[in-house]
RNA sequence: GGGCGAAUACCAGAGUGGCCAAAUGGGGCAGACUGUAAAUCUGCUGGUUUAUACCUUCGGUGGUUCGAAUCCAUCUUCGCCCA
C-alpha cells in the first residue's frame, strides 16, 4: 500500500546508500548541489582522522564543494557507535533545515543509516569496567562463559542470539550488568517517527560491474599510497577503527605474514566481501528506491521526488 | 629408447579396498545483524523440487572383487631422471 509520505512535512532528508564503489559520494554532491544543501556522511571509518585513502574519503576537492558533516572529525582511538551517531545527526539536522529544507545524508554503514532512518533503542551506555569485565569473562571462559552467563541473566535474548557471535553475547551481558535489567526488555525493535520526510536511494550495479570497479578503486588506492597512510598508522593497529578493510591487510604486509601481491588481491577480495554483505543489508529494505546506472543518476532521482506518492 | 613419479570436485590438495559425493584451504554463492558494524557470526558449494534417499563422479578403457578414487592391465597427458 502506498502511502503518501511525501511533502508532508517541511523538511526531507535524502538518503544515498549503497555498495561500497556505486559511486555515492559524487552522487550526493550533485544533489547537494541541486538543493544548495550540505551532507552528512554515514560512513563509521571515513569519519575518522588520518585515513582518507583506505576509506576512499571525499576529496579535497569534494569537501570543498559541499560542506561535509562526520567525515574526518574523530582520533583513531575514540569511541564512537550507531546510537551516538543518531544522536549527532539528529540534533545536527534542524540546524541544517533552517539553511535547507532538503538535505542529503550520503554513506554505506547501513548500521549507521539505519540509525537514523528508523532509529535504535534507547540502551545505556557500557561502562569501561563493565566492558572490560564482559571481555574477561570471554578470554577466560570462552563462548562457553558467555553462554552461561547470558542465559542466567537474559534467558529470553538467548533463545534467539546467535550464541556462536561473541560479540553478540558479549554485548547482551553488557547491556544486561549495566542496565540492571534485561536486555530484551529493551529491545523494541519500534521504528522512531522523525519529523522530517525520508527518501532513500541506492546505486544498483550489475554484481559483476560492481566488482570491476571495486577492483579499480583497490589499484587506484594503491596508486594514491594506501601502504604509507597504513604504515602511518600501523602503531595504532590494535584499534577497532583500524579493523578495516585495507589496513587490515596492508598491516599484514608490514607484519611479514603476506606478500605484497597477495595482500593487495585480499584487499580487493575483503572489499567485494563487505559489498555483498551491504547488498544483503540493501535486499531487506524494499523501501529503497534503486537507481540504474546506465541512466543519469541525478535525473532518476529528481524524478522519483517529484513523484506525488512515494 | 629406458627408469621413476603424477593425474581427485571451480582452483590447490588429502584420501590408497567398504564409515567417500570424497578431509582441509582458497575462491564463489547465500544469509544474520538494534551501541566499536569496513565489525562479528552462520549456511551452501556434483545432480535430483524434500532427503538418515537415489543417481553420476576421482585422466580414458578393460579387468579383479560381494564392494574400487583406492588393486591389476593397458592407453593418454604432464613432470623428473638415465640415454
Amino acid at each position: 500500500m502506498l502511502q503518501p509520505t511525501n511533502a508532508l512535512k517541511a523538511n526531507r532528508l535524502i538518503v544515498i546508500t549503497g555498495p561500497t564503489g556505486s559511486g555515492k559520494s559524487s552522487l550526493a554532491i550533485e544533489v547537494a548541489q541541486h538543493f544548495g544543501c550540505e551532507i552528512i556522511s554515514a560512513d563509521s571509518r571515513q569519519i575518522y582522522k588520518g585515513i582518507p585513502i583506505g576509506t576512499a574519503a571525499p576529496t579535497a576537492q569534494q569537501l570543498a564543494a559541499v560542506p561535509h558533516h562526520f567525515v574526518n572529525t574523530l582520533e583513531l582511538d575514540q569511541y564512537y557507535s550507531a546510537a551516538q551517531f543518531e544522536q549527532d545527526v539528529i540534533g545536527l539536522l534542524p540546524r541544517l533545515f533552517e539553511k535547507s529544507s532538503t538535505q542529503v545524508m550520503c554513506g554505506g554503514s547501513m548500521m549507521y543509516v539505519d540509525a537514523v532512518t528508523r532509529g535504535i533503542d534507547q540502551l545505556p551506555t557500557i561502562s569501561a569496567e563493565v566492558r572490560q569485565h564482559a571481555y574477561s569473562l570471554y578470554e577466560q571462559g570462552g563462548l562457553e562463559l558467555l553462554r552461561t552467563k547470558l542465559k542466567a541473566l537474559d534467558p529470553e535474548y538467548y533463545e534467539v542470539v546467535d550464541i556462536n557471535n561473541h560479540k553478540r553475547l558479549i554485548h547482551a551481558i553488557e547491556i544486561c550488568i549495566e542496565a540492571g535489567t534485561t536486555y530484551s526488555s529493551l529491545r523494541t525493535g519500534q521504528i522512531k517517527p522523525r519529523d522530517f520526510d525520508i527518501v532513500i536511494f541506492a546505486i544498483d550495479y550489475p554484481r559483476q560491474q560492481l566488482y570491476d570497479r571495486i577492483n579499480q578503486r583497490v589499484d587506484a588506492m594503491i596508486e594514491q599510497g594506501l601502504e604509507q597512510e597504513a604504515q602511518s598508522v600501523y602503531h595504532l593497529r590494535h584499534l577497532n577503527s583500524l579493523n578495516t578493510v585495507g589496513y587490515k591487510e596492508m598491516f599484514a604486509i608490514f607484519d611479514g605474514t603476506m606478500d605484497r601481491a597477495t595482500a593487495i588481491a585480499r584487499l580487493a577480495k575483503n572489499t567485494r566481501v563487505y559489498a555483498k554483505k551491504q547488498l544483503t543489508w540493501l535486499n531487506n529494505r524494499p523501501e529503497i528506491h534503486r537507481l540504474n546506472p546506465t541512466n543519469p543518476l541525478l535525473d532518476q532521482l529528481l524524478q522519483t521526488l517529484n513523484q506525488p506518492f512515494l
